[in-house]
RNA sequence: GCCGGCGUAGCUCAGUGGGAGAGCAGCGCACUCGUAAUGCGCAGGUCAGGGGUUCGAAUCCCCUCGCCGGCUCCA
């Protein structure tokens, strides 16, 4: 029997050899399973046939999803031994560890919590054998209903194997298609780190379950580094960060989800604000302005009114209208578009608007800036011919990646948002436009030579999209940008241009947003740099300190120097010691802080601190000038 | 919205049935200082809000609000 390893080479081995006496024979101490032929199989598994075997180790992410589902097991048999009266539901690995549900008559407390910790670790030490074993069908069903485990009965009802495969460690079972751990000494460090409610298959009219997530790691150091990288996460959180910096604000007395931009936070935005809406300018988009609520007919046309109902505030009766805050802006860019009539020749229109509009949010989805109630977009739609989309489309993307450029942002991919066909309700029908549409997408795409991931039912009802995923500092992946093919509003509303031939012709929409909300933006930058802005976004450019009292004149005119410019210095001019303002400016992210004293003031010098690089010395105060304006207008990155 | 946790000074937190505290921040005074915290002093709280139990509540119970972790949803 020839069996192919990972590294190429064939070996013979006896019929009913395990993949264990394999690893082991080839020496893959790390395999905690196997892919056998292409399906992921125990180590237990015996060989019958010629196969070409891969191992799964911690180092990728099938591997990793065996040893948290192993660990999930580990939970369950856990919890089941301290709550006998424990129902089990599911039990996943996740991105990041594991979770496991349990309906256990009421909800698990921190304490409890430390108690489950403890008994894993002491199931983990008696490193118990995990063996697959198969029982019939109606016997599993028969075991779920006396014990009164009805979300597992629910579970098999769903499943039609008969046997069905359940996995044994220990005295515990759990009803489970694998693969595992050949055995549970092989899960070294764990850690559960937080409990919360979770509906039932995840419906919220459906039982509301316990679930206990959990990381486990093959090594103690592994661990800690994994609570490292969390606490760092918490340290950049932007709504520590947030108020550490003096950059937004909540209170209750305004609203939930309505965020007060301090003048600082409100630096940032303005400049990220005044950069998209003049490059946007110079790539031919026309920015416009339009009014926060509109009648609530605008969103019975659009749509909106019967499909985004639920994220609307109600409409406000004034007189004979009702008025409702927008949710969306594109309505109000269409009637921009309709103001007047269009020819073939004056396409591609490209209507831009920091629009500001207000969603209702469930109170629990809440979060800092990054979900707020009321929004800013940067958003534009562009209406142009059917003949012009891929071009418009190449210039979105394009405009994307120089945005991203410009912020700093380097790693990020394309997703290719599709329709599913199976799925009628969720898209709107018409098969050809959609066939068009996507491939369009695909061909700009490959012409632009990016790669991209396909996702399928990710479009919106209306179109296919492009949605640009950024990882955040958990490593999540975020969408910031997002371009939207639409086909269906300009029918909505009847848009029209005048063909070469004079007669009515349909545009094709494109929604955009590149820099995303402000809001969402700014959370999103402040975690990335952990608030150290790059100079030419730092609310505070420049902090001027004066050694001694005596200097308080000489600085006050290097700061309106440095305005007058268009650098945005402040005066420290406190009775502090050099050392205190130097860590306050430190503290507060400032770039540049420049040190002055007799020496500086005698010369018209500064002595530069950056933040990054300490002490430069003194420099003609002209000369530092230049120096950073230059770094704040080519807004690079690594001016320091 | 749902489940759970939390809410004491601007911030971080101690105080678990009987005097409301600390550090930092703030203010004042002194020092006038050369690259990450000068010293001394002062002020600051209906203990989230409301109701209840108790001779007595920051502490125990109930309700409301807000925040946090999830679920569902999402720019």
């Amino acid at each position: 029997m020839l069996v192919r390893l990972p590294d190429g080479t064939v070996r013979a081995y006896r019929r009913g050899i395990t993949l264990a006496e394999i690893a082991r024979d080839a020496g893959a101490h790390g395999a905690l399973a196997a892919r056998l032929d292409g399906a992921e199989r125990d180590l237990a598994t015996p060989l019958e046939a010629d196969a070409t075997v891969e191992w799964l180790t911690f180092a990728d992410p099938a591997g990793r999803s065996v040893y948290w589902h192993s660990s999930a097991h580990l939970l369950a048999q856990a919890v089941r031994e301290l709550f006998p009266q424990a129902r089990l539901a599911i039990g996943p690995p996740i991105e990041d560890g594991f979770y496991y549900d349990f309906d256990i008559g009421r909800p698990f407390l921190p304490e409890d919590l430390q108690r489950i910790e403890d008994r894993m670790r002491e199931l983990a030490a008696r490193d118990q054998p995990i063996e697959r074993i198969y029982v019939p069908r109606d016997e599993a069903m028969r075991r779920f209903e006396g014990r009164g485990e009805t979300y597992k009965a629910e579970l098999l009802r769903g499943i039609p194997d008969d046997p069905v495969s359940f996995y044994r460690q220990d005295g515990f079972e759990d009803m489970c298609r694998g693969p595992h751990l050949p055995s549970t000494g092989r899960i070294k460090a764990i850690k559960l780190l937080s409990t919360s409610g979770a509906y039932w298959r995840g419906d919220e009219r459906r039982e509301m379950l316990q679930r206990i997530y959990g990381i486990s790691f093959p090594s103690q150091e592994e661990l800690d580094a994994y609570l490292a990288r969390l606490e760092e996460a918490r340290r950049r959180d932007h709504r520590r960060l947030g108020r550490e910096l003096g950059l937004f604000t909540f209170a209750p007395e305004v609203g939930q989800g309505l965020p007060l931009w301090l003048p600082r936070g409100a630096t940032v935005r303005r400049i990220l604000e005044r950069y998209i809406v003049d490059l946007e300018e110079s790539l031919g988009y026309q920015h416009v302005r339009t009014p926060d609520l509109a009648s609530i007919e605008l969103y019975k046309i659009s749509g909106h009114w019967e499909h985004y109902r639920d994220n609307m505030y109600p409409p406000i009766r004034v007189d004979s209208e009702e008025l409702v805050l927008r949710p969306m802006n594109c309505p109000h860019h269409i009637m921009v578009y309709k103001h007047h009539q269009r020819s073939y020749r004056d396409l591609p229109v490209r209507i831009a608007e920091l629009g500001t509009m207000y969603r209702y949010e469930r109170s629990g989805v809440l979060s800092g800036l990054a979900r707020v109630r009321a929004m800013t977009l940067n958003d534009a739609h562009i209406f142009c011919r059917p003949d012009q989309l891929t071009d418009e489309f190449i210039g979105v993307v394009r405009l994307i990646q120089r945005a991203y450029r410009d912020l700093g942002l380097r790693d990020f991919w394309y997703r290719l948002s599709l329709r599913d066909p199976r799925d009628r309700a969720k898209f709107v029908h018409n098969d050809e436009m959609w066939d068009h549409a996507e491939g369009e997408l695909r061909r700009a795409m490959q012409a632009l030579g990016l790669a991209c991931v396909e996702a399928r039912g990710e479009a919106s009802f209306y179109g296919p999209k492009l949605d640009v995923q950024v990882p955040n500092v958990l490593g999540k992946d975020e969408t910031i940008s997002t371009v939207q093919i639409d086909f269906y509003l300009p029918e909505r509303f009847g848009l029209e241009y005048t063909g070469e031939d004079s007669r009515p012709r349909r545009p094709v929409m494109i929604h955009r947003g590149v820099l995303s909300t402000m809001e969402r933006m700014v959370a999103f930058l402040i975690e990335q740099y952990a608030g150290a802005f790059p100079l030419w976004l730092a609310p505070e450019q420049v902090r001027v300190l004066p050694i001694a009292d005596r200097h308080l004149s000489y600085a006050r005119r290097v700061q309106e120097t440095l305005r007058a410019r268009g650098v945005r210095a402040e005066v420290d001019a406190s009775s502090e010691r050099t050392g205190r303002k130097i860590r306050e400016a430190e503290v507060m992210k400032v770039p540049y802080m420049l040190v002055v004293g007799d020496r500086e003031a005698a010369q018209e010098a500064v002595s530069v601190r950056s933040r990054v690089r300490g002490d430069e010395g003194s420099q003609p105060l002209a000369a530092f000038i230049d120096r950073v304006t230059e770094a704040i207008a080519s807004r690079r990155h690594d001016e320091e």
